[in-house]
Formats: C-alpha cells, structure tokens, sequence
DNA sequence: ATAAACTAGTTTATAATATAAACCACATAA
DNA sequence: TTATGTGGTTTATATTATAAACTAGTTTAT
C-alpha cells in the first residue's frame, strides 16, 4: 500500500504547499487569504511545515509591521510530487 | 476554500471507498488485503463509513464463520465524486 | 498623552481522530 | 480438552487539528 505522507495528507498544509509550489515568497497575510485559515491554526501548520523542511520561512519587518514569507524547498517540492503520485495511484486517478 | 469532506480526506477511508466504487460487495477480509490495514482500524473505519451513510454493511454466515460485507450507496459515490472534484481544485490537477 | 482599536502573528487548551493492542465468541485441529 | 485459528469489535493511548486567548507592538482618535 501507498502510505500518503502525513505531513501532506491534511488539508490546510496541503493548501499552503500546494499554493507554494506555483509561486515564490509568499507572505502569511495572503495564505491566509487564499486558504481561509485561522491566524493560529495557519501559524501551526507554518511551523509543521517548516520542521519538517518543506518550506523555508523568513521573518522581517515590513514599515513597522512583523512580515512572515514561505517558500518551498526542493525537498518540499519533491514530497510534494510524490504525494501526488501516491495519491493518484489510490485514487486510480489518470 | 473547497473544505475537503473530512469523513474521506484520512487514507484508509479512502482506500476504503476507492476500492468499493470499483466493485460490488466486498468482505471484511479482502479489505484488510487490499488495504493492508490492521482488522481493529478496518472495523473502526468501516464503522464511521457506515454511519456517514457511504457505504452499506451486511452481515452474515459463511459456513460456521461470520462473514462481513461492504458496498458503496449512491450517497457514498457522490460524496466521493465531490470529493475528488474539490480535491482536484485544490491541487490544480486537470 | 492616553485610550481604543488594529496588525501580524504565537501559544496553549480542548476536542476530535487515528491506531494498535487487547479482547470476544466461536471453530477446528491435535 | 486444550491449544490454535478465524473473523471480527472494543477501548486505551497517542497524535492532531483547531480556535480562543494571548503577545508585542502600531496607528488613530481624543
């Protein structure tokens, strides 16, 4: 059996990458416009990602203002795909 | 935000019901086959799929031995139908 | 200047979930 | 007749997800 990544296989984290792997720097403000998320339940899912070296974070000010980006790394990219083979293998997908 | 159908986004489920859609009714022990999962996880989540209303369970005798049954209701084809169109968006597949 | 309201987050308390270990009722084999 | 196997279910534990509460400051209005 395919064994889905469990850092992927859950909802908002697989948002974030998802949005992630087609853009650059993002910063926490628009994943939470794009994802809907909580403040907290986004800022979570940020550090879980982040352990688990899928994306890069880079804290600076903005004005006055605390600036939170993301990024995704290879590695990222990487179990991302694969993720999406696994599941498209479950799934009988294509 | 699409909001992933929570009963289905957990891999075992998923399994689960992927398997079902492509089949008739199929028994207890097949599934623990094909999902390689343990008998006690497979009950619990057979359970969950049956109250949601996904899938139809049927019990019976085969020779001296119990022998349990799943098939997919219609309800549990459209919800996975749905599913798969959400999760599609989600990760900009298709 | 001071209070009120806002920005951009983080921490943490709680509830929900997933999972395997332990259990059950019975059957078959030795 | 006891030991092992079948086909499950129950339940204890750990993990996770989530929002509420909090932090640390900033801007605005008075």
């Amino acid at each position: 059996m395919t064994k889905l990544n469990p850092i992927l296989h859950q909802e908002l984290r697989l948002s974030i990458i998802s949005f992630l792997v087609n853009a650059e720097w993002v910063d926490f403000m628009k994943l939470i416009e794009v994802t809907q998320a909580s403040k907290g339940n986004l800022s979570v899912q940020i550090s879980k990602l982040q352990e688990a070296g899928y994306i890069e974070v880079k804290k600076s000010f903005k004005g006055n203002y605390p600036h939170t980006e993301c990024r995704v790394t290879d590695a990222g990219k990487n179990e991302f795909e694969n993720y999406l083979i696994q599941l498209k293998q479950l799934l009988n997908l294509e």
